[in-house]
DNA sequence: GACCTGCTGCGGTGTG
């Protein structure tokens, strides 16, 4: 059942007419008197709850959906239950009172943060109404003597992480633990349901409503296109659960920061420097600005960036992003609480967790990538009912101007991603399997049937639940040696248990999903001795630097002073010039949905349509792209041919998002080499990919055969890519998850790297003596699913074949292929030709554009010198690390969890009956 | 002196 509930109301009077005044509940009083008139969707909630209802509550940020399940949950469990409040007594601290109720809510949030502004959210009215209800913090931070005060007796209200559930769950007592709870909140559900957090806590859910099956569960959400699907895996038996839309007029205002002009817009690049002047202007004329980046670096570029052109602002702007040191972040985050920062550049590290702050202004550098992130990060403005969110993108180069204003059209017409979860993570599986052996034991049926009851795990077979079973109880096929892998194993009676407290500390310590990288932590030098910590940095770029060398981070120019046990130390440095960490991180293709917004905004501009200030802006340049090419339609697929002193080249524009080109790429050139022997070198981004071949290739009558073919997909996708390469990456992961690999204990800084060699050599031998070891296909699977985007190549593969194939023979580089030329190039083997070919590419290009007109990207030369000293440092490392001994395979962790950038590919040589 | 792609999230032990 859906319903949809109007506007939002803001006058008391409305409210009234609407709820019916006499019929508030003494918890609705509350919210009257002392914050704000209930929303029709907050009534409705609370109409639900109250009469034992599970569901789910969509809404934007700021909209009020924690207290619309808070002041429910008070209803039904707090004054029904306990009696009215007694105002006569003087009120106290909810988080000190004496435990009087026992548990009976639980509250889960994905991150500290948010847990910690929960507590104070729901302690204010428990204290107003002075209830008998002591509200408790679980998480990592909570501090021992809390710990023991829970350990003795559960808060009433308990707010806690997925992991500090889990943690619960493996206590010996976890049944009579959570014997009085009533219900379950799960806060930012679309933060878990698509990843395996949200799996593990699937299976925790699973395990509270076996022993309370009438637990009440309500999802909250925000920026999620698959509300349905949310709920389906949130509540089992969904059909009697209530989804509830609170739709707010809340206006969402999305613009763009224009360039001065088109002309020396850049076509391609990402730092987007170029902006700076206008940046600086939008954040002076607002009291406060978050500005969004999309990576790491980027961030600390642009904050010495700003500092440099306004030195006046050092001490009102920030930084934030995910490796520095939690106190710094938290004095940032302070900052913008209390208003005394300006503006702060940050990663998506402050999508989330801020609420309740006082931001004016929203920018976002760069491609927003996906409508939901743009709309979550809108959000962080304007964070009140009633207000408008306003967000500015700021283009990097000159195509983003069309992704921008696509990513408007996909939110008016709320196009957003949707989110699925994960299906039959085994890692996950064998984890709990270990948890509730400890929380208790089990009997393998009952937990069969348990585990089958979540959405995740609804078709797992029987073969693979034995597998699993077994895995826990000797490891599989491979380890039956090795006592450490007999981590549960049934009694006489068939209950299983973990046999040994020294396995079941390690599994304690294990438990989660998230797996980090190989980080080294920076902290400062002072007087011989260890200082102040700063963050963490990836080990292979300080291997790169020498004592004395200067690099920035943390907004700050460090000299590197010391490496000792995975530390590097270092000490304020002066000067200007420094190296700029480069983390690894996952890299965000361009959405479905954003991609097809820019389709359509490319189709109506081939038609003569140009609406909107960014449409106008770039008229001149899809100009230039249609009178040398061809604008890409919905209709036809762009392919372009150009022969050049390199060899022959394809470029073909499937707007489908660099992890899809990449494979798409890879496909083409593969079964194009079965038709003709060729050698291709690729190149994708987020808006097409090339294709360089060393010999002329017909692509008119290739593309006329089965090239786009989605049959034998997943083979022949296998066959063209490294996939088992890939699949040894992804398998870090799962040997961590799964616990066959302990990451050691906390601050012994056992080093990543070690992590890593163990973990291949887990797959090596899995490969050799337990080929049908389930952790290994899974490893593949979401090779597959997750970095290759095979269902989404497989639709890109059905839609290209509908589609009419324009095929143009360019004689230079369009505007939209010029882009893909400089991503080969960034890996070019010599910067010295690399200097001489951009700019006579330029020269060209301006001379054909008619003089002086266009300026492809800025200081390519430089990055390409940067790159190629970075690889002469890897294959220094390479041959370093050959010293290993045989049969440790290794893999350089700076390539962890990326696909590559380019691939070279020889096609086999055809067979006979080819 | 170089110089610039790739995000986020959690958790845990030891014992006189």
């Amino acid at each position: 059942m859906i319903l949809q509930t109007a506007t939002a109301l803001t006058q008391p009077d409305v409210a009234a007419d609407t709820v019916g005044h006499s019929d508030f509940p003494l918890s609705c009083q509350w919210f009257a008197a002392h914050q704000w008139q209930p929303f029709p969707f907050q009534l409705q909630v609370w109409q639900a709850v109250t009469h034992g209802q599970s569901g789910m509550l969509h809404a934007t940020t700021g909209a009020g959906k924690t207290y619309a399940v808070w002041m429910a949950a008070i209803e039904r469990f707090a004054l029904k239950k306990t009696g009215k409040s007694d105002p006569e007594k003087a009120p106290k601290s909810a988080r000190r009172k004496a435990i009087t109720q026992p548990l009976t809510v639980l509250w889960i949030t994905p991150m500290r943060a948010l847990a910690a502004d929960t507590e104070r959210a729901l302690i204010a009215p428990v204290e107003a109404l002075n209830l008998d209800w002591s509200i408790g913090l679980r998480t990592g931070d909570t501090n021992s003597a809390e710990r023991s005060r829970q350990s003795k007796r559960l808060p009433t209200a308990l707010i806690t992480t997925p992991e500090s559930l889990t943690l619960l769950l493996t206590r010996q007592d976890a049944a009579e633990t959570f014997d009085s709870l009533k219900m379950v909140v799960v806060d930012e559900w679309h933060e878990l349901i698509g990843n395996k957090r949200g799996v593990q806590l699937q299976l925790a859910l699973a395990r509270l409503r076996r022993w309370q099956p009438q637990l009440i569960t309500w999802g909250l959400s925000a920026t999620l296109g698959n509300l349905q699907h949310a709920m389906d895996v949130l509540i089992p038996n969904a059909s009697n659960a209530l989804l509830v839309q609170g739709k707010l007029a809340k206006n969402l205002i999305i613009d763009t920061l224009l360039p001065p002009g088109i002309e020396r817009f850049p076509w391609a690049g990402h730092l987007g420097l170029r902006m700076l002047p206008q940046v600086v202007e939008e954040i002076e004329s607002s009291p406060n600005s978050l500005i969004f980046t999309n990576t790491r670096s980027q961030c600390e570029i642009w904050y010495q960036a700003l500092l440099e052109a306004r030195p006046d602002w050092a001490g009102l702007i920030a930084l934030h992003h995910g490796s520095l040191d939690r106190n710094v972040r938290e004095w940032v985050e302070n900052g913008l609480k209390e208003g005394t920062l300006k503006a702060v550049v940050c990663t998506s590290s402050l999508d989330l967790g801020v609420d309740f702050l006082p931001v004016e202004r929203v920018l976002q550098i760069g491609s927003p990538k996906g409508v939901a992130r743009l709309m979550q990060r809108a959000g962080r403005s304007g964070h009140a009912p009633g207000r408008a969110s306003r967000l500015t993108v700021v283009p990097t180069h000159s195509l983003e101007l069309i992704e921008s204003v696509a990513a408007q059209d996909a939110i008016a017409a709320r196009n957003v991603e949707p989110r699925e979860s994960p299906q039959k993570p085994l890692d996950v599986l064998v984890q709990h399997l270990v948890t509730i052996a400890l929380g208790g034991g089990f009997s393998a049926d009952d937990l069969l049937a348990e585990v089958r009851s979540c959405y995740a795990y609804r078709q797992l077979t029987d073969d693979e639940w034995h597998w699993a079973l077994a895995f826990v109880r000797h490891g599989g096929e491979s380890l039956t040696a090795y006592p450490d892998y007999r981590r549960a194993i049934p009694d006489e009676h068939g209950v299983w248990h973990v046999p040994d407290a020294h396995l079941a500390r390690r599994h304690r310590m294990s438990v989660g999903t998230i797996v980090s990288d190989a980080s080294m932590l920076v902290k400062f030098w002072a007087k011989g001795a260890s200082g102040k910590s700063l963050g963490s940095v990836e080990e292979n770029f300080i291997a790169r630097l020498k004592p004395g060398d200067h690099f920035l981070f943390g907004g700050r120019l460090l000299e590197l002073v010391r490496v000792h046990e995975m530390t590097a130390f270092v000490r304020k440095a002066t000067g200007k010039k420094a190296a700029v960490p480069r983390w690894n991180g996952g890299r965000l293709p361009l959405s479905t949905e954003l991609a097809n917004a820019m389709v359509a905004r490319m189709d109506s501009a081939a038609h003569g349509h140009f609406d909107g200030p960014e449409m106008h802006m770039i008229k001149p340049l899809l100009q230039v792209q249609s009178d040398w090419s061809a604008l890409p339609t919905n209709s036809n697929l762009l392919a372009e041919c150009m022969q050049s002193r390199e060899g022959w080249h394809l470029f073909l524009y499937p707007y489908a998002g660099r992890s899809v080109h990449l494979g798409l790429a890879s496909l083409i050139a593969w079964r194009a080499g079965k038709h003709q022997p060729n050698t291709f070198s690729i190149a994708v981004n987020d808006y097409g990919l090339e294709l360089l071949s060393a010999t002329p290739v017909d692509w008119e009558t290739m593309f006329k055969q089965d090239i786009f073919s989605t049959d034998h997909l997943l083979i022949d996708v296998i066959g063209s890519l490294n996939a088992g390469e890939l699949a040894q990456r992804r398998f870090r992961e799962i040997a961590r998850i799964s616990g066959l690999v302990f990451a050691g204990f906390p601050g012994a800084h056992k080093s990543a790297r070690q992590v890593q060699a163990s973990s291949s050599l887990f797959f090596d031998v899995f490969r050799k003596y337990d080929p049908n070891n389930l952790l290994l296909s899974q490893a593949q699977q979401e090779v597959l699913q997750q970095e290759l985007e095979i269902d989404r190549l497989s639709t890109t593969l059905q839609h290209l074949q509908s589609k009419q194939l324009q095929l143009m023979h360019i004689k230079r580089p369009t505007p939209f292929a010029f882009p893909l030329l400089v991503e080969r190039f960034r890996e070019s083997s010599s910067s010295e030709k690399l200097a001489d070919r951009i700019a006579r590419m330029v020269a060209d290009l301006e001379k054909a554009a008619g003089g002086g007109a266009y300026m492809p990207q800025e200081s390519v030369t430089q990055q390409a010198k940067f790159n190629m000293q970075e690889k002469v440092y890897k294959k220094r490392e390479r041959v370093r690390k050959t010293g290993l001994p045989s049969g440790v395979a290794h893999s350089d962790s700076s390539q962890e969890n990326t696909t590559p950038r380019r691939t070279r590919i020889i096609p086999p040589k055809p067979r006979h009956g080819f």
